[in-house]
DNA sequence: TTTACCCTACCTATCGGAAGGCAGGTTGTC
DNA sequence: GACAACCTGCCTTCCGATAGGTAGGGTAAA
């Protein structure tokens, strides 16, 4: 359990979401990680013995980080609304990032969901279920103050983020995302 | 130029367009190709040189299809409201085809963009802006009709139906896709 | 009609390289 | 000396791509 500076595993998750993020898992390799981290490719076999349970541990950090900054998102004593404003802030702010070319990790590996085993995949679908209900509490939150319109599904908010990141960073970037993240608040408001 | 009963170059366009709209193009081989053909991987590079080149074809052959159907639902004597539900029809129906399983073209490959050439990757853009141009066209007209609420922007319509079809095909199929279509025309109509 | 030629479509065989993964040795630290 | 971290070196499999050959159809001059 060491932890000097930064634990090497920990910087091997952290070059493997950022390509994945950019390049998805199938253009990602092994020696793209270990050139990265500047380790030999059996090097990183030792931290993560196959790619599938690299992904799976990937996945597992991601929910948690995610699910931590939703939940503080969630806690706040804000409108409905400006909850979900924040809400879909996250996903801006993912895509300022860097080069701005990065994507949501999950909206990369659905894309590529048969390349995935069946335990990494229901890692996947637990993301977007979970993302679904922090929507929905959104939701229900903004009803019941007066923010947001009554009788809204949250699929089609989770849906329009996850395209959002993927069509803005083929073309418009941030200012494209902000636009529909813009729209997409104005048309659930009340 | 035989046409005898279905062109083999036909054939392999429409195995290839199959697997990356379910697993994705760095998920597909050409020994995939040819095993689905029923022909040898080298008879592949007979027809297309590279995977750079057969990208090129699939994708010039997908714009030119799509197109000619999005123009028969812009030509058609019905209100935008209509158009609209027509054009999100479109989407649906690529997700009920088959397994109910794949995804729109552009929408995979625009995940894996950074493995495309750049002739490829402006071809994928331009399915995109022709795309925003035909629901802009359609927005327009509702808002002159008075079918649907004038001022709104054609990203979030794209952005929805293509993370749709992708979040949909993870988890809920058809019948979540058309609860966000509903919801995304419900939110649009006037 | 024959012969020569070219073309398309497909084949076998092979290439160099990159992929994921493993065996086993070395180093550094508690 | 135990253990974790990292190394060299290698294996197998698969990838995209190329070389070179075969079979059959079309064409056209002698």
């Amino acid at each position: 359990m060491g932890t000097a500076k930064t634990d090497t595993r920990t910087r091997i998750l952290d070059v493997a979401q950022d390509l994945i993020q950019r390049h998805g898992l199938n253009a990602m390799s092994f020696k793209d990680l270990s050139d990265a981290v500047g380790i030999r490719k059996a090097s990183v076999h030792h931290h993560f013995a196959t790619k599938a349970e690299m992904v799976r541990a990937l996945l597992e950090r991601y929910q948690v980080e995610f699910q931590q900054i939703v939940r503080k998102v969630l806690d706040s004593k804000v409108s409905g609304k400006t909850k979900l404003k924040r809400y879909c802030g996250l996903f801006l702010q993912t895509l300022e990032e860097g080069d701005q070319d990065k994507s949501c990790l999950c909206g990369m590996l659905v894309a590529e969901l048969y390349s995935l085993d069946e335990p990494e995949a229901a890692l996947v679908r637990k993301f977007f279920r979970s993302n679904i209900d922090s929507i929905q509490a959104i939701l229900d939150e903004g009803a019941q103050d007066g923010s947001l319109s009554p009788g809204s599904s949250p699929d089609i908010v989770l849906a329009a983020l996850e395209g959002g990141l993927l069509t803005a960073r083929c073309d418009g970037g941030p200012e494209r995302f902000s636009t529909i993240i813009r729209q997409l608040i104005k048309m659930l408001s009340a």
